[in-house]
DNA sequence: ATGAAAGCGCTAACAA
DNA sequence: TTGTTAGCGCTTTCAT
């Protein structure tokens, strides 16, 4: 397959008659070029099997590029904070000489902060940005700046309906709900299930779970149409409030046994459940968060379903950068990920 | 963090007042260089900041490393067939540009092939190999060979109780079979367990799979010490003796529901399963080979306890990668890998 | 023990 | 439109 000996544009300069110059002219089509050299160049190439040289080619230029990462800010603990341990990850040594990547963070609930976040990533002019797509309108007006100039840019975690992006990586949501109903139910039927969630404020922010809602309830229908399903709401912000409405709630309904959260945040019901302990209770959550992990070892929660988003944003960053470094397009924009299933059994070597 | 400029090593040079040879000597610690001197470059160093620029530095040596894999013939639908199509994923486009890598085959139930391709690797001379030791002795005697050239190497699958590899790659066996009696029993008291098993002849090779079955019996001793455990032997070259076996068992033990298998090859029974349906069966098996997926999607086989072994093969290339090109030894030397739980519901995005 | 100099393959600025 | 040339930062050979 490999040729023997390497061919180098100066191979190709010599076979054509034509100078290096040109012939680089060519390769970067960048015009000033006559058809005809142009021609006699791309057939050399074919003929010759020319592969261009990544070393060189990244030393004569000496650019950095520059990738922004366009996320909510990572308090410790939170799925952003996985996800910004990512970026990490991408230290593949060799591209990481020509590659730098920067963090602009706001506030997920602030949309102005993510306006003046976005406007921070215009200024820096990377060669790319990595965002997850919380707050709609807004998201959809920096991308449309991006494309205006030409910056490309990848999603992470969930998707608008817009069409511009290079790529995405995500969970397939609706698929993760119907998983998480058969991890709960353990393909048995059920007669009761609690569904946590957390009250939404008016944020203008797009909601992952409902379609991980309707896959789980799509799922019940399925195979425990008989079951009764309650919702109540927390407040994050408000641990004695969540304890006062569970335990009102498991007071009035002491034959449920099966809790489900759709979020990241099953941790925020743990201490609770902790204090209240119930050998047939089973629990599913999502995100391998250090206080949700903590909760399957010890038992308390029973499965948790996972994604990765740390190798998201790698993904992303790498898809990004074989873009700026060598042009490469991906070849599929949609990548859903796997979904993991963790349980005490196998959360140690996650 | 960074300079605001690159520091080159004639940064270092001129700051010293010596070469960019005698730099270089002292980068690469290749002696001839005065105490004195090498102490002045250390220090500039320090001071500067300096990093090599990897870049600059391929381009200049122009080599190109060689990793030798050496694994079983890689029979499609087979295990190793998985691990083989590892190797395409280290297309970290910019590394392989001085990678190569080339694939040594050999029968598994040939000793002597394997020591026929032990002594091509060697006489390929390779930066580094990847292997997964077979034939406890042969294994032991070819990574020998390694040392005394020098080669590193790195196991991946299992590893022996041997101690000179770079890294390695793997399953956590022992928490595998734990897991694996989990799933099957879903954490319930279940009454009866068929474990189906290959016989081995007396190939000198080691089974990693008594580590899995010493787990899940620790397991079962531990949850359901009144479970009625069975074994069965097949021979996976013959099907009609497969159905034959399994035939004569279920009808002496229709009440047992529960089936596992702790290698790769549980497609062998379904055949037998599809044509004996029973709605309230439970089988697992380990290891994503296609004719696996598939028993998962259509519910013959209900879960299938999987350890990416492209990602162990693309990891192990990554690691002697990185050590060739940029000697870097990895922090840590046993990778164990995250055991994913593949059911119906998530294989799809596997 | 050290320095000088010629590349590695490609890019980009400048001439022609 | 095309050719020439000076690097990019590092390695390596050959003098000294």
């Amino acid at each position: 397959m490999a040729q023997n000996e390497k061919i180098t544009i100066n191979d190709i300069a010599r076979r054509t008659g034509l100078s290096k110059g040109t012939v680089d002219r060519v390769l970067h089509n960048r015009g000033e070029v006559s058809r005809k050299s142009y021609a006699r160049v791309m057939e050399a190439i074919q003929e010759l099997g020319y592969e261009p040289n990544v070393f060189a080619s990244l030393l004569a230029k000496g650019k950095k590029h520059l990738i922004a990462i366009l996320l909510p800010a990572h308090e410790p603990g939170t799925f952003w904070d996985l996800a910004v341990s990512g970026i990490a990850l991408t230290t593949d040594s060799v591209t990481s000489a020509s590659l730098e990547t920067k963090l602009f963070e706001y506030d997920q609930y602030d949309i102005d902060s993510f306006r003046t976040a976005s406007a921070a990533v215009l200024e820096a002019a990377p060669s790319g940005v990595v965002l997850a797509p919380m707050f709609q309108e807004a998201t959809q007006a920096v991308t449309e700046q991006f494309q205006a100039r030409g910056i490309p840019y990848c999603f992470i975690d969930s998707r608008p309906e817009s069409n511009g992006y290079l790529a995405y990586f995500g969970m397939p949501l609706h698929k993760s709900g119907y998983l998480c109903a058969d991890q709960l139910t353990r393909g048995q039927d059920i007669s009761s299930v609690l569904i946590i969630r957390v009250r939404r404020d008016r944020y203008q922010q797009s909601d992952p779970t409902v379609n991980r809602r309707a896959g789980f309830l799509d799922y019940m229908l399925e195979h425990s149409p008989e079951c009764k399903i309650d919702n109540v709401f927390i407040d994050p912000n408000d641990p004695a409030g969540i304890d006062q409405v569970l335990e009102s709630y498991f007071t009035g309904h002491p034959d449920v046994h099966h809790i489900v959260m759709f979020n990241s945040r099953i941790h925020l019901v743990v201490p609770f459940l902790r204090r209240h302990p119930d050998p047939g209770r089973r629990v599913v959550g999502f995100d391998n968060l250090k206080a949700n992990m903590e909760a399957l070892r010890d038992g308390t929660v029973s499965v948790l379903i996972c994604q990765r988003p740390e190798e998201q944003v790698r993904l992303a960053i790498e898809a990004l950068a074989e873009h700026a470094i060598l042009g490469k397009i991906p070849p599929r924009k949609d990548h859903f990920m796997h979904m993991d299933i963790l349980t005490r059994y196998n959360v140690e070597d996650y």
